[in-house]
DNA sequence: ATAGGGTTTGAACCTAGGTTGAAGGTTAGG
DNA sequence: CCTAACCTTCAACCTAGGTTCAAACCCTAT
């Protein structure tokens, strides 16, 4: 498959591929005679796996490590598993700093609700 | 004040003082003879308000807005509250995603213990 | 007078995750 | 054969919020 033929199936830009090729995300492609990346349909399947982990809050660099090790075959359970409880923990802590984020806004809204009712300013 | 001192006083970096008066989330500093900036008391309270905002989510360019129409009197009660409520949506908005994206964590984890339970790989 | 610290400017650099553009080679259809 | 739509590379640009550097100027103490 032709570069612009995959990123279609995946729903990513070409110019994505290409940089996350150049960021060493996914293997360098094969090459046609006439210079073409060709890709086998698999990468469709990567692709997909990578938007999924940054949409569970993976940076392309995490991304990129474990693809570095699961090239012959894939990491363990217990190293996803791993994995995926570190990331758990990141989001439980980007929740309780949101949490604390939302106290505080709205202890200014209603201190300055109060001062508001004393003088209609 | 020199730079360095409100720099000092107010927990910031000079080159960050100087990084908003070239944004445009402080005024211009007064000069001394010497060429340097002459700050009044007042812009510590400034810089710590900046970053309180910062700390509740709002952007410099956000900050900036602000700043730019409370020059000669402060913003309007009413005014601040709609900015901070508006803001306070976003927070729960984030909030809401992180749970989603914790909730699609943790069901990949429990599907990947089931997985191992049954074969030990 | 000289060393050290502070200050000035502008420009370049940084992270993250890409997009956009220029200049050129290729391929398919009519 | 020509044109449109692909593909190639490399470099520059973008947001956000700054930091770092270079070259020069200023002030104070010894």
């Amino acid at each position: 498959m032709k570069i612009g033929e995959i990123a279609n199936a995946a729903g990513v830009t070409t110019s994505r591929i290409r940089f996350y090729e150049k960021r060493g995300i996914i293997a360098p492609a094969a090459r046609g005679p006439n210079g073409y990346r060709d890709y086998p349909e698999d990468l469709i399947a990567l692709l997909r796996f990578i938007e999924q982990a940054q949409g569970l809050g993976f940076t392309l660099r995490e991304i990129a490590s474990v693809e570095v090790r699961s090239g012959p075959h894939p990491i363990s359970c217990a190293e996803a598993i791993g994995l995926l409880a570190g990331k758990r923990d990141a989001v439980d802590a980007l929740i309780a700093e949101a949490e604390e984020r939302k106290r505080r806004i709205d202890s200014l809204i209603s201190e300055l609700q109060k001062s508001q009712a004393k003088s209609e300013n």
